[in-house]
DNA sequence: TATTTTTGATTGACTCATCAATCAATAAAA
DNA sequence: TTTTATTGATTGATGAGTCAATCAAAAATA
Protein backbone atom coordinates (compact mmCIF):
# COMPACT_ATOMS: atom_id res chain seq x y z
CA UNK A 1 0.00 0.00 0.00
CA UNK A 2 2.35 2.82 0.89
CA UNK A 3 2.64 5.28 -2.34
CA UNK A 4 4.53 7.59 -0.74
CA UNK A 5 3.04 11.19 0.53
CA UNK A 6 -0.12 10.16 2.48
CA UNK A 7 0.46 12.08 5.15
CA UNK A 8 -1.43 15.57 4.40
CA UNK A 9 -4.13 12.99 2.71
CA UNK A 10 -4.59 10.74 6.30
CA UNK A 11 -4.24 13.80 8.24
CA UNK A 12 -7.46 15.32 6.08
CA UNK A 13 -9.48 12.12 6.73
CA UNK A 14 -8.53 11.90 10.33
CA UNK A 15 -9.29 15.30 11.02
CA UNK A 16 -12.59 15.54 9.05
CA UNK A 17 -13.46 11.73 10.28
CA UNK A 18 -12.99 13.01 14.10
CA UNK A 19 -15.41 16.65 12.98
CA UNK A 20 -18.01 14.05 12.05
CA UNK A 21 -18.01 11.57 14.71
CA UNK A 22 -17.64 14.37 17.46
CA UNK A 23 -20.80 16.17 15.86
CA UNK A 24 -22.60 12.82 15.59
CA UNK A 25 -21.98 11.99 19.39
CA UNK A 26 -21.82 15.90 20.22
CA UNK A 27 -19.25 14.99 22.59
CA UNK A 28 -15.03 15.04 22.07
CA UNK A 29 -15.43 11.38 24.61
CA UNK A 30 -15.29 9.52 21.40
CA UNK A 31 -12.46 6.75 20.61
CA UNK A 32 -9.36 6.85 18.58
CA UNK A 33 -10.88 3.57 17.17
CA UNK A 34 -14.33 5.09 15.94
CA UNK A 35 -12.33 8.13 14.43
CA UNK A 36 -9.85 6.08 12.64
CA UNK A 37 -12.02 3.72 11.68
CA UNK A 38 -14.48 6.73 9.94
CA UNK A 39 -11.64 7.55 8.12
CA UNK A 40 -10.70 4.18 6.73
CA UNK A 41 -7.92 3.53 8.55
CA UNK A 42 -6.28 1.70 11.62
CA UNK A 43 -6.63 3.30 15.43
CA UNK A 44 -2.65 3.07 15.65
CA UNK A 45 -1.95 5.53 12.26
CA UNK A 46 -4.46 7.97 13.92
CA UNK A 47 -1.90 8.07 16.94
CA UNK A 48 1.39 7.84 14.36
CA UNK A 49 0.46 10.75 12.91
CA UNK A 50 -0.59 12.73 15.39
CA UNK A 51 0.93 11.66 18.66
CA UNK A 52 -2.19 11.80 20.77
CA UNK A 53 -5.92 12.20 20.72
CA UNK A 54 -5.93 15.09 22.68
CA UNK A 55 -3.57 16.88 19.30
CA UNK A 56 -5.78 15.49 16.93
CA UNK A 57 -9.08 17.16 19.12
CA UNK A 58 -6.63 20.36 18.47
CA UNK A 59 -6.20 20.12 14.38
CA UNK A 60 -9.91 19.65 14.12
CA UNK A 61 -11.06 22.68 16.23
CA UNK A 62 -8.01 24.38 14.02
CA UNK A 63 -9.78 23.02 11.26
CA UNK A 64 -13.34 24.10 11.69
CA UNK A 65 -11.67 27.66 12.91
CA UNK A 66 -9.73 28.29 9.70
CA UNK A 67 -13.17 27.74 7.32
CA UNK A 68 -15.05 30.19 9.52
CA UNK A 69 -12.48 32.34 9.12
CA UNK A 70 -11.70 32.04 5.48
CA UNK A 71 -15.46 32.57 4.68
CA UNK A 72 -15.96 35.85 7.03
CA UNK A 73 -12.57 37.47 5.44
CA UNK A 74 -14.45 36.30 1.81
CA UNK A 75 -17.95 37.80 2.65
CA UNK A 76 -16.32 41.21 4.75
CA UNK A 77 -14.56 41.56 0.69
CA UNK A 78 -17.40 40.95 -1.01
CA UNK A 79 -19.63 43.51 1.13
CA UNK A 80 -19.44 47.48 -0.20
CA UNK A 81 -20.84 49.70 2.43
CA UNK A 82 -19.96 49.03 6.01
CA UNK A 83 -24.03 48.52 7.13
CA UNK A 84 -23.30 45.10 4.00
CA UNK A 85 -20.59 44.16 5.91
CA UNK A 86 -22.35 43.71 9.23
CA UNK A 87 -24.86 41.81 7.61
CA UNK A 88 -22.68 39.44 5.78
CA UNK A 89 -20.70 38.29 8.92
CA UNK A 90 -24.34 37.70 10.68
CA UNK A 91 -24.86 35.42 7.01
CA UNK A 92 -21.72 34.02 7.44
CA UNK A 93 -22.75 33.16 10.65
CA UNK A 94 -25.93 31.10 10.31
CA UNK A 95 -24.59 29.52 6.87
CA UNK A 96 -26.67 26.24 5.99
CA UNK A 97 -23.63 23.89 6.81
CA UNK A 98 -22.31 25.99 10.29
CA UNK A 99 -26.15 26.06 11.47
CA UNK A 100 -26.48 22.21 11.08
CA UNK A 101 -27.08 20.41 14.15
CA UNK A 102 -23.80 18.59 14.12
CA UNK A 103 -21.74 21.80 14.07
CA UNK A 104 -23.86 23.24 16.42
CA UNK A 105 -22.96 20.43 18.57
CA UNK A 106 -19.53 20.05 17.54
CA UNK A 107 -19.39 23.47 18.44
CA UNK A 108 -21.09 23.38 21.82
CA UNK A 109 -18.27 20.11 22.98
CA UNK A 110 -15.75 22.30 22.11
CA UNK A 111 -16.68 25.60 24.82
CA UNK A 112 -17.21 22.46 26.82
CA UNK A 113 -13.92 21.31 26.60
CA UNK A 114 -12.40 24.62 26.85
CA UNK A 115 -13.39 24.29 30.34
CA UNK A 116 -10.78 22.14 30.96
CA UNK A 117 -7.85 22.73 28.23
CA UNK A 118 -6.23 25.76 27.99
CA UNK A 119 -5.68 25.19 24.48
CA UNK A 120 -8.90 24.69 22.80
CA UNK A 121 -10.24 27.99 25.23
CA UNK A 122 -7.24 29.70 23.78
CA UNK A 123 -8.19 28.86 19.95
CA UNK A 124 -12.19 29.77 21.00
CA UNK A 125 -10.78 32.93 22.62
CA UNK A 126 -9.53 33.89 19.09
CA UNK A 127 -12.32 32.87 17.41
CA UNK A 128 -14.71 35.25 19.50
CA UNK A 129 -12.50 38.57 19.62
CA UNK A 130 -12.28 37.88 15.90
CA UNK A 131 -15.65 38.07 15.66
CA UNK A 132 -16.23 40.88 17.68
CA UNK A 133 -13.05 43.09 15.62
CA UNK A 134 -15.12 42.39 12.35
CA UNK A 135 -18.03 43.75 13.64
CA UNK A 136 -16.62 46.61 15.47
CA UNK A 137 -14.74 47.29 12.23
CA UNK A 138 -18.03 48.30 10.51
CA UNK A 139 -19.86 49.57 13.24
CA UNK A 140 -18.04 51.94 13.96
CA UNK A 141 -18.40 53.70 10.39
CA UNK A 142 -22.10 53.70 11.21
CA UNK A 143 -22.12 54.93 14.88
CA UNK A 144 -20.35 56.48 17.58
CA UNK A 145 -17.32 54.18 19.12
CA UNK A 146 -18.86 53.15 22.54
CA UNK A 147 -22.30 52.65 21.23
CA UNK A 148 -20.65 49.79 18.46
CA UNK A 149 -19.30 48.22 21.48
CA UNK A 150 -21.88 47.70 22.99
CA UNK A 151 -23.85 46.47 19.94
CA UNK A 152 -21.03 44.26 18.56
CA UNK A 153 -20.81 42.52 22.31
CA UNK A 154 -24.28 42.24 21.53
CA UNK A 155 -24.81 40.97 18.79
CA UNK A 156 -22.09 38.56 19.00
CA UNK A 157 -23.97 37.34 22.33
CA UNK A 158 -27.33 36.91 20.37
CA UNK A 159 -25.75 34.93 17.74
CA UNK A 160 -23.94 32.51 20.33
CA UNK A 161 -27.35 32.15 22.11
CA UNK A 162 -29.18 31.34 19.18
CA UNK A 163 -26.51 28.80 18.46
CA UNK A 164 -27.32 27.06 21.98
CA UNK A 165 -31.14 27.14 21.54
CA UNK A 166 -30.48 25.46 18.19
CA UNK A 167 -28.50 23.03 20.21
CA UNK A 168 -31.38 21.93 22.11
CA UNK A 169 -33.88 20.82 18.76
CA UNK A 170 -37.31 21.89 20.63
CA UNK A 171 -38.42 24.99 18.61
CA UNK A 172 -36.05 25.11 16.16
CA UNK A 173 -35.53 28.27 14.79
CA UNK A 174 -34.49 28.89 11.28
CA UNK A 175 -31.71 30.10 9.41
CA UNK A 176 -33.95 33.08 8.37
CA UNK A 177 -35.47 33.65 11.86
CA UNK A 178 -32.25 33.63 13.48
CA UNK A 179 -30.62 36.20 10.97
CA UNK A 180 -33.61 38.28 11.09
CA UNK A 181 -33.60 38.54 14.95
CA UNK A 182 -29.91 39.64 14.89
CA UNK A 183 -30.73 42.30 12.27
CA UNK A 184 -33.48 43.33 14.12
CA UNK A 185 -31.11 43.51 16.94
CA UNK A 186 -28.61 45.61 14.99
CA UNK A 187 -31.07 48.08 13.32
CA UNK A 188 -32.80 48.75 16.12
CA UNK A 189 -30.01 50.06 18.18
CA UNK A 190 -28.01 52.09 15.20
CA UNK A 191 -31.72 53.70 14.89
CA UNK A 192 -31.37 54.66 19.12
CA UNK A 193 -27.97 55.27 18.80
CA UNK A 194 -26.20 56.23 15.62
CA UNK A 195 -26.54 58.16 12.20
CA UNK B 1 -23.50 4.11 63.03
CA UNK B 2 -27.27 3.08 60.68
CA UNK B 3 -29.10 6.15 62.20
CA UNK B 4 -32.07 5.84 60.58
CA UNK B 5 -33.16 8.36 57.97
CA UNK B 6 -30.04 8.88 56.41
CA UNK B 7 -31.48 8.44 53.03
CA UNK B 8 -32.50 12.18 52.00
CA UNK B 9 -29.42 13.71 53.77
CA UNK B 10 -27.08 11.58 51.25
CA UNK B 11 -29.09 12.15 48.41
CA UNK B 12 -28.75 15.19 48.92
CA UNK B 13 -25.22 15.49 50.02
CA UNK B 14 -24.33 13.35 46.72
CA UNK B 15 -26.68 16.10 44.76
CA UNK B 16 -24.56 18.73 46.00
CA UNK B 17 -21.23 17.71 45.41
CA UNK B 18 -22.28 16.59 41.97
CA UNK B 19 -22.67 20.03 40.99
CA UNK B 20 -19.46 21.04 42.99
CA UNK B 21 -17.11 17.95 40.90
CA UNK B 22 -19.14 19.29 37.53
CA UNK B 23 -18.55 22.79 38.11
CA UNK B 24 -14.95 22.35 39.03
CA UNK B 25 -14.42 19.89 36.04
CA UNK B 26 -16.89 21.68 33.71
CA UNK B 27 -17.82 18.45 32.11
CA UNK B 28 -20.10 15.54 33.19
CA UNK B 29 -17.55 12.86 32.82
CA UNK B 30 -16.31 12.89 36.60
CA UNK B 31 -16.30 9.74 38.37
CA UNK B 32 -18.95 8.46 40.91
CA UNK B 33 -15.24 7.88 43.28
CA UNK B 34 -14.77 12.04 43.21
CA UNK B 35 -18.27 12.86 43.62
CA UNK B 36 -18.73 10.51 46.65
CA UNK B 37 -15.43 11.21 48.41
CA UNK B 38 -16.51 15.13 48.18
CA UNK B 39 -19.66 13.80 50.03
CA UNK B 40 -17.95 12.09 52.19
CA UNK B 41 -19.23 8.66 51.49
CA UNK B 42 -17.87 5.76 49.56
CA UNK B 43 -18.92 4.98 45.86
CA UNK B 44 -20.82 1.86 46.65
CA UNK B 45 -23.41 4.13 48.52
CA UNK B 46 -23.91 6.43 46.05
CA UNK B 47 -24.87 3.32 43.56
CA UNK B 48 -26.81 2.32 46.43
CA UNK B 49 -28.82 5.14 46.23
CA UNK B 50 -28.96 6.02 42.46
CA UNK B 51 -28.94 3.17 40.67
CA UNK B 52 -26.38 4.55 38.47
CA UNK B 53 -24.53 7.56 37.29
CA UNK B 54 -26.52 8.63 34.85
CA UNK B 55 -29.68 8.66 37.79
CA UNK B 56 -27.41 11.00 39.90
CA UNK B 57 -26.84 13.12 36.94
CA UNK B 58 -30.25 14.14 36.08
CA UNK B 59 -31.57 14.28 39.76
CA UNK B 60 -28.39 16.95 40.06
CA UNK B 61 -29.77 19.07 36.93
CA UNK B 62 -33.16 18.49 38.19
CA UNK B 63 -31.57 20.47 41.69
CA UNK B 64 -30.36 23.02 39.61
CA UNK B 65 -33.33 23.90 37.33
CA UNK B 66 -35.88 23.44 40.65
CA UNK B 67 -33.91 26.40 42.34
CA UNK B 68 -33.80 28.30 39.27
CA UNK B 69 -37.71 27.75 38.84
CA UNK B 70 -38.11 28.92 42.58
CA UNK B 71 -36.18 32.02 42.37
CA UNK B 72 -38.10 32.70 39.16
CA UNK B 73 -41.22 32.39 40.52
CA UNK B 74 -40.08 35.10 43.64
CA UNK B 75 -38.81 37.22 42.04
CA UNK B 76 -41.75 37.48 39.52
CA UNK B 77 -44.41 37.93 42.17
CA UNK B 78 -42.69 40.64 43.58
CA UNK B 79 -42.46 42.85 41.14
CA UNK B 80 -45.26 44.88 40.64
CA UNK B 81 -45.70 45.90 36.67
CA UNK B 82 -45.15 43.73 33.65
CA UNK B 83 -42.10 46.06 32.74
CA UNK B 84 -40.88 45.11 36.15
CA UNK B 85 -41.65 41.54 35.87
CA UNK B 86 -39.55 41.20 32.61
CA UNK B 87 -36.62 43.10 35.04
CA UNK B 88 -36.60 40.86 37.49
CA UNK B 89 -36.55 37.72 35.25
CA UNK B 90 -33.38 39.23 33.37
CA UNK B 91 -31.86 39.51 36.88
CA UNK B 92 -32.94 36.36 38.59
CA UNK B 93 -30.93 35.11 35.23
CA UNK B 94 -27.41 37.07 36.03
CA UNK B 95 -27.61 36.33 39.83
CA UNK B 96 -24.20 35.42 41.41
CA UNK B 97 -24.28 32.39 42.29
CA UNK B 98 -25.77 31.36 38.69
CA UNK B 99 -23.33 33.46 37.05
CA UNK B 100 -20.31 32.28 38.91
CA UNK B 101 -17.96 30.39 36.50
CA UNK B 102 -18.40 26.81 38.06
CA UNK B 103 -22.38 26.84 37.66
CA UNK B 104 -21.81 28.56 34.41
CA UNK B 105 -19.77 25.46 33.31
CA UNK B 106 -22.11 22.52 34.89
CA UNK B 107 -24.47 24.42 32.89
CA UNK B 108 -22.67 24.13 29.53
CA UNK B 109 -21.72 20.61 30.47
CA UNK B 110 -25.05 19.98 30.28
CA UNK B 111 -26.09 21.47 27.34
CA UNK B 112 -23.65 19.06 25.74
CA UNK B 113 -24.94 16.33 27.52
CA UNK B 114 -28.14 16.82 26.35
CA UNK B 115 -26.70 16.03 22.46
CA UNK B 116 -26.99 12.59 23.75
CA UNK B 117 -28.92 12.13 26.93
CA UNK B 118 -33.03 12.51 25.85
CA UNK B 119 -33.64 13.08 29.66
CA UNK B 120 -31.59 15.77 30.01
CA UNK B 121 -32.17 17.20 26.90
CA UNK B 122 -36.34 17.08 27.96
CA UNK B 123 -35.18 19.24 31.50
CA UNK B 124 -33.47 21.71 29.36
CA UNK B 125 -36.35 22.16 27.13
CA UNK B 126 -38.29 22.76 29.87
CA UNK B 127 -35.84 25.71 31.41
CA UNK B 128 -36.03 27.25 27.66
CA UNK B 129 -40.11 26.77 27.66
CA UNK B 130 -40.16 28.46 30.69
CA UNK B 131 -37.95 31.26 30.39
CA UNK B 132 -39.31 32.39 27.40
CA UNK B 133 -43.32 31.66 28.40
CA UNK B 134 -42.40 34.05 31.75
CA UNK B 135 -40.99 36.36 29.73
CA UNK B 136 -43.90 36.60 27.04
CA UNK B 137 -46.58 36.82 29.99
CA UNK B 138 -45.32 40.21 30.64
CA UNK B 139 -44.20 41.52 27.57
CA UNK B 140 -47.71 40.86 26.25
CA UNK B 141 -49.36 44.08 28.42
CA UNK B 142 -46.27 46.08 26.90
CA UNK B 143 -46.70 45.70 22.81
CA UNK B 144 -48.20 43.72 20.35
CA UNK B 145 -48.66 40.14 20.15
CA UNK B 146 -45.93 39.00 17.37
CA UNK B 147 -43.79 41.37 18.52
CA UNK B 148 -43.69 40.34 22.28
CA UNK B 149 -43.18 36.70 20.48
CA UNK B 150 -39.65 37.76 18.96
CA UNK B 151 -38.55 40.29 21.62
CA UNK B 152 -39.08 37.04 24.07
CA UNK B 153 -36.77 35.04 22.01
CA UNK B 154 -34.51 37.54 21.40
CA UNK B 155 -33.89 38.44 25.03
CA UNK B 156 -33.69 34.53 25.92
CA UNK B 157 -30.93 34.11 23.35
CA UNK B 158 -29.05 36.55 24.42
CA UNK B 159 -29.03 35.69 28.19
CA UNK B 160 -27.97 32.34 26.65
CA UNK B 161 -25.68 33.65 24.48
CA UNK B 162 -23.98 35.83 27.78
CA UNK B 163 -23.40 32.46 29.52
CA UNK B 164 -21.59 30.85 26.78
CA UNK B 165 -19.32 34.02 26.09
CA UNK B 166 -18.54 34.28 30.11
CA UNK B 167 -18.07 30.60 29.92
CA UNK B 168 -14.73 31.71 27.85
CA UNK B 169 -13.43 33.98 30.18
CA UNK B 170 -11.28 36.00 28.15
CA UNK B 171 -13.17 38.72 28.71
CA UNK B 172 -15.41 38.60 31.34
CA UNK B 173 -18.28 40.64 31.09
CA UNK B 174 -19.63 41.78 34.23
CA UNK B 175 -22.99 41.08 35.96
CA UNK B 176 -24.18 44.97 35.46
CA UNK B 177 -22.88 45.06 32.35
CA UNK B 178 -24.75 41.95 30.98
CA UNK B 179 -28.04 42.97 32.51
CA UNK B 180 -27.61 46.35 31.02
CA UNK B 181 -27.14 44.45 27.26
CA UNK B 182 -30.55 42.62 27.88
CA UNK B 183 -32.39 45.51 29.26
CA UNK B 184 -31.04 47.79 26.23
CA UNK B 185 -32.26 45.38 23.68
CA UNK B 186 -35.88 44.51 25.12
CA UNK B 187 -36.02 48.82 25.84
CA UNK B 188 -35.26 49.64 22.24
CA UNK B 189 -37.36 46.91 20.30
CA UNK B 190 -40.14 48.19 23.50
CA UNK B 191 -39.60 51.73 21.99
CA UNK B 192 -39.65 50.52 18.66
CA UNK B 193 -42.69 48.44 18.67
CA UNK B 194 -44.39 49.09 21.56
CA UNK B 195 -46.52 51.47 24.03
C1' DT C 1 -35.54 -4.53 81.88
C1' DA C 2 -32.72 -7.71 79.33
C1' DT C 3 -32.21 -10.32 75.20
C1' DT C 4 -32.97 -11.54 70.57
C1' DT C 5 -34.26 -10.43 65.89
C1' DT C 6 -34.67 -7.58 62.17
C1' DT C 7 -33.35 -4.12 59.11
C1' DG C 8 -31.17 0.10 57.19
C1' DA C 9 -26.55 1.95 56.31
C1' DT C 10 -22.17 1.24 54.74
C1' DT C 11 -18.04 -0.41 52.68
C1' DG C 12 -13.86 -3.15 50.69
C1' DA C 13 -12.88 -6.07 47.33
C1' DC C 14 -13.90 -7.65 42.96
C1' DT C 15 -15.42 -8.06 37.99
C1' DC C 16 -15.89 -6.55 33.59
C1' DA C 17 -15.54 -3.43 29.92
C1' DT C 18 -13.41 0.31 27.59
C1' DC C 19 -9.80 2.85 25.61
C1' DA C 20 -5.45 5.40 24.84
C1' DA C 21 -1.11 4.34 23.75
C1' DT C 22 2.84 1.22 22.39
C1' DC C 23 5.42 -1.90 19.63
C1' DA C 24 7.05 -5.33 16.78
C1' DA C 25 6.18 -6.99 12.36
C1' DT C 26 4.98 -6.57 7.36
C1' DA C 27 4.65 -4.57 2.85
C1' DA C 28 5.78 -1.58 -0.65
C1' DA C 29 8.09 2.14 -2.61
C1' DA C 30 12.67 4.55 -3.49
C1' DT D 1 18.66 -1.70 1.54
C1' DT D 2 16.72 2.10 3.61
C1' DT D 3 12.65 4.59 4.39
C1' DT D 4 7.66 5.29 4.66
C1' DA D 5 3.08 3.44 5.48
C1' DT D 6 0.38 0.46 7.94
C1' DT D 7 -1.60 -2.74 11.16
C1' DG D 8 -2.68 -6.59 14.73
C1' DA D 9 -1.75 -7.64 19.10
C1' DT D 10 -0.91 -6.17 23.56
C1' DT D 11 -0.64 -3.47 27.72
C1' DG D 12 -1.81 -0.60 31.51
C1' DA D 13 -5.00 2.40 33.46
C1' DT D 14 -9.37 3.75 34.66
C1' DG D 15 -13.94 3.55 36.09
C1' DA D 16 -18.86 1.79 36.47
C1' DG D 17 -21.35 -1.36 38.71
C1' DT D 18 -21.93 -5.68 41.91
C1' DC D 19 -21.83 -8.31 46.07
C1' DA D 20 -21.14 -10.39 50.28
C1' DA D 21 -20.09 -9.07 54.74
C1' DT D 22 -20.26 -5.86 58.79
C1' DC D 23 -22.15 -2.75 62.04
C1' DA D 24 -25.39 -0.65 64.93
C1' DA D 25 -29.99 1.17 65.76
C1' DA D 26 -34.66 -0.11 66.46
C1' DA D 27 -38.32 -3.33 67.23
C1' DA D 28 -40.04 -7.39 69.12
C1' DT D 29 -40.07 -10.65 72.63
C1' DA D 30 -39.34 -12.78 76.96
Amino acid sequence: MPKVGMEPVRRKALVDAALRVIGGQGTLAVTMSEIARTAGVSPALAHHYFGSKEQLLIATIRSLLGQLRQDAVAAVKAARTPREKVSALIRVSFRADQFAPETVAAWLAFYSEAQRSEDVRRLLVIYARRLRSNLLASLRALCPADDAERIAEGAAAMIDGLYIRQSLKSAPISIEASIALTEDYVNAHLRANGG
